[in-house]
DNA sequence: GCGACAG
DNA sequence: ATCTTGTCGC
């Protein structure tokens, strides 16, 4: 299967030569979709300085997808475009390429981590269930922690092994976002990381596409949305 | 009681 | 993904 032979591959421990205090640039991938038409999308590449978290490099691609959204299988459907602006930013040697990416979703991150051989830390919004983990024992979990230090906890799944962690990036929200362990980087790391670019609820290498797409596709309604 | 499940 | 609902801040 090809999610276990890349998985032969992942690794979770740093594996750069950077600190948080050294790190420049930090990227962002996202694909947003046609309200008209679910199979168009437009995947969108963006990097931020991460000391400042102004944007400084931003790509875009109109794309058509085939593969159909199979939860499990998120990567095998918006791994390839992604992957595509990545390989083309390599290519063209700009001077703010990312030293690490952020990405929706826990597999995907892994998935295109290995694929773009680049560090890459998961964002989930919500829970992927998977190894036994639920949304009631996360919320569980973060309530039992309320009076403790720390807004954030571990994933353990039924395996034993930590997938990731829960982490409330704002005060009283209960709604927690997902920071998976994804490739070339500790959690720890990613953990640091992602603190540190959240101005809301959403790191902003995630938020960014969003915000940023919508301006674009409703400034060009006319032809594509 | 229904439906649960990244995007 | 998108939508809906709830809460808060403007």
């Amino acid at each position: 299967m090809i999610q276990e032979s890349l998985k032969k591959q992942l690794i979770t421990e740093n594996g750069f030569n950077w600190s948080c205090e050294t790190l420049k640039y930090v990227g962002g991938v996202d694909l947003s979709f046609s309200k008209n038409h679910p199979s168009i999308a437009c995947a969108s590449l963006l990097v931020l300085d991460f000391q400042t978290l102004d944007v400084v490099y931003e790509d875009f691609a109109i794309v058509d997808l085939t593969v159909p959204y199979v939860p499990g299988f998120l990567a095998f459907r918006e791994a390839p475009v992604l992957l595509e602006l990545i390989e083309k930013m390599k290519k063209s040697a700009i001077s703010s390429f990312p030293q690490v990416l952020m990405v929706d979703g826990f597999g995907l991150a892994c998935h295109l981590g290995v694929l773009a051989d680049l560090p890459t830390i998961g964002i989930g919004k919500s829970l992927h269930h998977v190894d036994g983990l639920t949304q009631t024992r996360v919320k569980q979990l973060l309530q039992a922690n309320e009076d403790s230090s720390s807004d954030i906890i571990p994933l353990i799944g039924d395996s034993g092994s930590t997938l990731g962690a829960a982490m409330r990036s704002s005060e009283g929200s209960s709604k927690p976002i997902f920071i998976s362990v994804g490739h070339r980087i500790s959690l720890a790391s990613a953990i640091e990381i992602v603190k540190v670019s959240c101005k809301y609820r959403v790191p902003e290498p995630i938020r960014q596409p969003n915000a940023d797409i919508r301006s674009k596709s409703h400034l060009r309604k006319h032809g594509l949305s």
